[in-house]
DNA sequence: GTTCAAGAATGGTCTGACCACTGGATATTC
DNA sequence: GAATATCCAGTGGTCAGACCATTCTTGAAC
């Protein structure tokens, strides 16, 4: 035998798990099997099923209440992975991958915003450059607002999961200005000038 | 009792963790005391320690060698984006979020390329186009290829899931001509080609 | 109808057992 | 003495069963 690769138990149940989610259309709030359900239905023991389930609850895909139940959450970045903060993630291969996807997805929000630009948005996303109470904030909010007008949930899901592990890393936080060229450059629909800005907030 | 917000034993096993490889500076490699010398120390019972283990195997932050022991690992965002994926791609999702970020990945890739490209992987790209076996492939390996070239795991793992999940909604496979045009646009340096040859794959 | 107590279902935790794998110590063989 | 085989202690992998704490339902008592 030369890899067998065999899986443990509790990453089966993981997959299974998966399955019954998709298969049964469970969406957000619904409820999973009871653990002893699922450790009868996958014939494996309570505590491998504890062990898959802690698992995805510590990824922050489902929540446990006490003497209710096992329930499928709305996945929100942000809640669990500040555990990675003190782990690692000091490598600067990491720290680099990360930053660099973080502002390839940033130039492209930008961009497609710039398609669906209006100037309530752009009347908005000044406010957040400006309002004092997202100082601490402002690049989280104004991208976030930039990715809500893309119009694609997706992108910005996966733009929220890159920079909640940046954060872990290093907190991005930069002049008022560069915002507000940023949106210059998005009313004036110039892509060129966007790039660069987004470009010259990460110094590439 | 307004909130007591009582931690799971696992959680705390978890902060242990976390404290215990911080004060004894691990490295990735080095190994952690095994399950029932932390079940000791930390006045928990076996189960509880796996639970937190477990947990944090799934994250990548450990791994786990039978008859060996528990051992830090060099921590990978994108094997956490993989998980996470899974999930979250199954939640409702339109097909065309689905192609439009795959389009802004691979363009995002061509103009990351463009910037590390030589004459080796010029003439690597041409043979993947004009190869026949990979015909019903073309696509995926002449951008692999291409994402491999910006020399960025967590960039090329992201488009990997996507790539992956779009096929089972529709398999992308475009006419020779364009890739090699699009071979072209990166050997001479032409980022407006390149964005454009991307976008017309997917009409947009 | 309202209230309250009992009980069922569920997650949280622990104990102890046994198996499977690894690596080093020890014994055996040459 | 060197190579090999064997044994064994340490470790992760898994399981069964127990008991507690919490929540919700059910039905009896009022």
């Amino acid at each position: 035998m030369t890899n067998a690769e065999k899986a443990k138990v509790y990453q089966e149940v993981l997959e299974h798990i998966r399955l019954f989610i998709e298969e049964h259309r469970l969406s957000p709030g619904d409820r999973l099997p009871s653990e002893r359900d699922l450790s009868e239905e996958l014939n494996a023991s309570r505590s491998s099923i504890r062990e898959a389930l802690r698992a995805i609850e510590l990824l922050g895909l489902i929540e446990t209440k006490h003497g209710e139940g096992t329930f499928l959450k709305n996945y929100r970045p942000y809640h669990t992975v500040s555990l990675l903060s003190t782990f690692i993630l000091n490598e600067t291969r990491t720290k680099n991958e990360l930053f660099e996807v973080k502002m390839l997805l940033e130039q492209n929000a930008a961009k497609l915003a710039m398609e669906h630009i209006d100037q309530t948005s752009i009347t908005r996303l000044k406010e957040i450059v400006t309002e004092q109470h997202s100082r601490n904030n402002r690049h989280f909010h104004f991208f976030k607002t930039l990715f809500r007008l893309c119009d694609n949930d997706l992108l910005l899901k996966i733009w929220q999961l890159i920079e909640e592990f940046s954060r872990t890393v290093d907190i991005a936080e930069y002049h008022k200005e560069a915002y507000l060229e940023l949106i210059e450059g998005i009313q004036d629909k110039d892509n060129q000038k966007i790039q660069y800005i987004i470009g010259q907030l990460y110094h590439l």
